[in-house]
DNA sequence: CTGCTTTTGTGCGCGCGTTCACAAACAACT
DNA sequence: AGTTGTTTGTGAACGCGCGCACAAAAGCAG
């Protein structure tokens, strides 16, 4: 086996107003930290991808190995939302897969709205990692009167001028944002005036929005960035390859 | 203007095992705390968008508003790469966007190749985000030969099998993984080997990779599945809208 | 040259998250 | 039933990162 991967961070950023500095934070009804939520969904598919062979019970150093994170943050991660572990034994994974699940919210299905359908929005539509997840990709919009009418992933693109309509329709509650940068506010915005609370950012800007509005970004240059600055590390401290 | 984003937090997730657990985290030459790494590609975005625009200076607090930070935190992020800053003044949007660049490593090119050439794939080939902050997409690379020949962004994808060769000849240093879940690691295990030390994987797997390899992950539906939590404990507390 | 304003650079405290380490709990076996 | 072995759940310590608040520095005005 290889080396273990022991660190992990939150993947993507929040850039919500969830815990400004003047709110006192006051303590939810089920207070689960930021941090362990952005792993169960790691712990999910390494848990269906168990289910799949077969396996029907699995402990916490095993569940942490196939997530690539510690078997006590795995631990107090599952212990947020319930014992459901047995001692001597470890936790079933059919049970777990379930409850994590219903923490998650993915029980019920979400319908998302792609609203910039270039090259990244038709990746999205075709992407099947969110149907598979409880996420119905229920409309594709565009700004450009050449895509609207086109057919990407079995749905019509419509025009940005029927935004709220369509959000109304469907019953959107997630936007996902693949614009231009320069469109990005203004159509994040105009998501919010509809009524959604939940966006996902991949256009390069920072965007702001009201504080009851969560607004994760993935921003595919900067990750190369990072790596990029790791990379220069390395090559600056060893002696230059010529 | 807005509410304000002030909460940032790292975008993607480490997965490197740069600091273990045993690893006594040895002082670097020039230690900056990841967390400052990462937002280091947001100020250099805002800076040329100012530029862009004209403005020769600017101070901490105007930077911080346009990168979503506080404006404490984006000084100390800069004091780690020295004192470029004149008090009473701010800072000289040029010189600052050099510094960063240099730091980053973004003042050289990187070749970039990426492996599996689906939706993603060419989605990431015609991204023009990469181009223009030092980032050089060399080669295209798929298992599929009915890509295989066919010209993306430019480029001719070339075969899985030919990927050592490639990889040497254009002298890849980061490799893009956009390949299906189930591909993941075998690409990534040759591509070590064949001498890249930089990965940024977009297939929902856990990877595992040596400890000298700096392995970097974005998963779209990890993002949607924490969007959807929030999205959940919202309807969940407050009364659900018939 | 002195005093006032502006803005940087940073010392310090605080809170969150991670990890170690261990006791409680459960299964299995004798 | 008692004993042994395994695994969970968690108390406690540690370290990092964030943000306040202030002193040092630079410009400017008189």
């Amino acid at each position: 086996m290889r080396a273990s991967s022991p660190n992990g961070r939150t993947p993507g950023s929040r850039v919500s107003a969830s815990q400004l500095a003047q709110a006192p934070n006051q303590a939810q009804p089920r207070g689960i930290p930021e941090a362990s939520i952005a792993r169960l969904p790691l712990y999910l598919r390494a848990l269906q991808t168990m289910a799949d062979r077969g396996v029907t019970t699995v402990s916490s150093h095993e569940l942490a190995v196939a997530s690539g994170v510690n078997s006590a943050k795995l631990r107090k991660d599952l212990s947020h939302l319930g014992s459901y572990g047995t001692r001597g034994v470890g936790y079933e994974v059919a049970y777990l897969v379930y409850q994590i699940s219903r923490e998650l919210g993915l029980t019920q299905d979400w319908a998302v709205a792609i609203i910039g359908i270039g090259n990244l929005g038709r990746a999205l539509a075709n992407y099947g990692g969110f149907a598979t997840r409880g996420f119905r990709t229920a409309c594709l919009i565009d700004a450009d009167p050449r895509q609207v009418g086109q057919q990407v992933s079995g749905l019509v693109v419509r025009h940005l001028d029927d935004l709220e309509e369509l959000i109304e329709e469907h019953r959107i509650s997630i936007g996902v944002l693949a614009t231009p940068a320069s469109a990005a506010q203004q159509v994040a915005d105009r998501l919010v005036a509809a009524g959604v609370r939940s966006v996902l950012n991949f256009a390069p800007a920072v965007l702001t929005v009201p504080p009851d509005v969560e607004l994760r970004k993935v921003d595919l240059s900067t990750e190369l960035q990072i790596l990029a600055f790791h990379e220069q590390r390395r090559v600056s401290s060893a002696g230059v390859s010529a």
